[in-house]
DNA sequence: TGTATTTGACCTTA
DNA sequence: TAAGGTCAAATACA
């Protein structure tokens, strides 16, 4: 693996060589105030240069605890240990576990639960996922309609939204032992309102079930589009993603706020990963409600047909990790004259 | 027989 | 200490 990790390196400092260089030019240009086109192309280049750069020291990051012989994952090649140490190993495994956890982009969808659907969520959202545990949930506002034991009431009997009313699932990414892909998902129903499911995504998905890795750089965004973040899929009919991506073009002011990149009408926290970095240029998270209710607003093809309808809300523990500020791609958004990108921040 | 689900126990965190 | 989250053995299913 060492000389996988040397090559992650190696992208990353020709990424950060070439965003300096980019930079050097951009001062250069920066000395002829006529010219603007230049420092406005240069500026964007150097962003994706540097972005990319940020992916690759993200992935690195993400890649080492599996470089690490004591990585949580069933790893039958391990050799024979002692009983104690064995333990304090797994005791440690653990805990490093759930510290990497904890610091995993984590964002909400709400999702109408149609009749008839699961307590998983949408029957398919991309990737296959597989159900750990199933907790009660206490405190929940909505009273319990039944006391559910399989072994008491038989399944038959019981309404699913009856379940879902008392539980929240877990669910995990099935290519978790294969590919260590941490993604996680908890389903349940909302507090606020019990017609609406609460999908609770933790982490993304390293497994590429999904999405192909990378796009050509030159690739329309219509074509991008198409490929989109397995949420997104869900949120609106396909063909109304370019208007999406043009409201977002036109209409829509970036600016930075510490670890946010807000616009003027929504947040953009981006829990998109390593894969997702460099083919999608938005997030679930970047669809505020507003923006849902516009392109949804009776529009919607499948309308009353469709079982469901995503709501994308926010993200909401996105902000408190350190991978998610920079995680899409600014190539696709014409900056704002006014737009300042203070780039020395990434070089200290 | 392999894979997915269920569920009680256990661990972590606030 | 209670609740959330995960593990892993038992069980179900294709």
């Amino acid at each position: 693996m060492d000389g996988g990790s040397g090559t992650v390196q190696t992208l990353l400092i020709h990424e950060l060589t070439r965003g300096h260089e980019l930079l050097g030019q951009l001062l250069a240009n920066l000395d002829q105030p006529t010219v603007t086109n230049p420092c406005k192309q240069l500026a964007s280049e150097i962003l994706l240069s540097i972005e990319r750069a940020l992916c690759i020291a993200k992935a690195s990051i993400l890649e080492s605890p599996r470089l690490n012989p004591s990585y949580g994952g069933t790893d039958s090649s391990v050799s024979p240990r002692s009983e104690s140490s064995e333990q304090a190993s797994k005791e440690l495994e653990r805990r490093e576990m759930s510290k990497k956890r904890k610091t995993l982009p984590k964002w909400t969808n709400q999702v109408l639960a149609g009749a008839g659907e699961r307590p998983e969520g949408p029957a398919d959202d991309g990737y296959s996922w597989r159900k750990y545990g199933q907790k009660e949930i206490l405190g929940a506002k909505h009273p319990r309609l039944v006391t559910l034991r399989p072994t008491i009431i038989p399944l038959q009997h019981v309404k699913e939204v009856d379940m879902i009313e008392l539980f929240r699932g877990y669910y995990r990414c099935t290519h978790r032992n294969t590919r260590g892909c941490l993604a996680t998902k908890q389903v349940q129903r909302s507090d606020q309102n019990p017609s609406i499911l609460d999908i609770t995504y933790r982490g993304d998905h390293t497994c590429h079930q999904k999405q192909q890795l990378v796009f050509p750089h030159g690739e329309t965004e219509q074509e991008q589009s198409q490929e989109v973040h397995p949420l997104m899929d869900r949120v609106q009919p396909q063909h109304h993603q370019p208007e999406l991506l043009l409201s977002f073009q036109t209409g829509l002011r970036v600016r930075t706020t510490g670890s946010c990149i807000k616009t003027d009408n929504m947040v953009f926290s981006s829990p998109l990963g390593m894969e997702n970095c460099f083919n999608s240029n938005f997030s679930p998270s970047f669809i505020s409600s507003a923006a849902s209710e516009s392109n949804f607003g009776g529009a919607n093809p499948q309308g009353a047909e469709s079982d469901y309808k995503e709501i994308v809300t926010a993200a909401s523990s996105a902000v408190d990790s350190p991978f998610v500020d920079m995680d899409f791609m600014l190539g696709n958004i014409d900056f704002d004259p006014d737009f300042h990108f203070d780039a020395s921040a990434f070089f200290v």
